[in-house]
DNA sequence: CAGAACATGCACTGACGAGTGCAGTAGTGC
DNA sequence: GCACTACTGCACTCGTCAGTGCATGTTCTG
């Protein structure tokens, strides 16, 4: 009754595979007897778990959520420090490989799957932005009226720039920790209490 | 031994219907034939002109950029106004319809056309950058050290947060005027002469 | 008005890629 | 060891789409 071993390895190998393949190429770009290949596993057996090329990029995309999801679930735990110490961790987390092209890929797809692109924002920007704005107030020194306000001048002041930058050109921008802590900084100035 | 008008005629229609299609579409997932009847041009017209799909392509986004960079120039010559007055104009231009659009694609198109995203953000968002970079100091009352950072921390506290979601969400954002006048406060108080 | 240059329509080629069928092989549960 | 189920390899279909060739019609230019 309990699954064959199988399936469950193919599963894992293929999605591996093809997550990293669709992160580069793009839906449309992405080529479905590659992935197989990629994935040591043949294209017969890709098509006997996922259906289609569809249902697999979906497969990868939920699974891609699941882990953001966590991820930044794991992230917000980490937001009792202060300041400087949470856009240290923001930057390495938002700016590192795992992030930047994947979001480059949810947005050049965004007209084509809506609702995914949608579903990752709230998955993971959005539930980062949540988090902030629970965790500010509690920042000693601060005064803070607008939570929701000042999570996004927050983020957006430590990793806009390179952010942005980084969507564009996949060669990473100058010394992100270094900005981020500028950016600390002048949100301090902003949001201090006197 | 001056150009046949038709070309020019045709050069201008075909133009303007590929970047439409190719903004919405992306390069992959766009078609000849069809640009070439929303165009209301015959497909072999087309290839007569730009022979093939790339050349079709870097000719539209070499058009696109030209008119980001003009527009661009036009939006820095009113950098002369205060913060809340600069900080609409941008707003509203790059959340506009006509930038989000492209910058979606040319996110998604990063990884085939690296250079052309490269060349679109030192024309557009990296002018910008530069222009408030240039015009910040002159803004009474405040006290700016590093001109470069200065300029990053205004545009994205100004837009940063609608930006980021607008590139996943093409249903626009609540009111991102109000947002950018939030950013521009956060700004002087950050950056205010004391 | 004549001839050149461009535009059109349409049929066509060739490549590529998604998805299928099947016969054979190998791993799995009992 | 047996029956079952998944994996493989390979050949194949079918649709799509970039790009071409050509005969005919249309619009410039001189």
């Amino acid at each position: 009754m309990s699954e064959d071993p199988r399936v469950g390895r193919s599963r894992a190998i293929i999605l591996a595979a093809a997550h990293e393949h669709f992160v580069r190429h793009g839906y449309l770009g992405a080529n479905v007897d590659t992935i197989a290949a990629e994935a040591g596993v043949s294209k017969r057996t890709v098509y006997n778990i996922y259906g289609d090329k569809e249902s697999l990029f979906r497969a990868v995309l939920e699974r891609a959520f699941e882990i953001s999801e966590r991820f930044t679930r794991e992230l917000a735990d980490g937001m009792g420090g202060d300041l400087e110490d949470i856009a240290v961790r923001l930057v390495r987390a938002v700016l590192g490989p795992r992030v930047l092209p994947l979001r480059r890929m949810l947005i050049g797809e965004a007209g084509r799957f809506p609702e995914l692109a949608r579903e990752y924002y709230e998955r993971a920007p959005g539930l980062v932005m949540r988090s902030l704005a629970a965790h500010l107030p509690a920042q000693p020194g601060l005064r803070i009226d607008d939570p929701a306000i000042a999570a996004e001048h927050f983020a957006f002041l430590v990793l806009g720039a390179p952010l942005d930058r980084g969507l564009f050109d996949p060669d990473v921008p100058a010394d992100p920790v270094a900005r981020a802590l500028a950016g600390v900084a002048a949100f301090r100035r902003a949001y201090e209490d006197r």
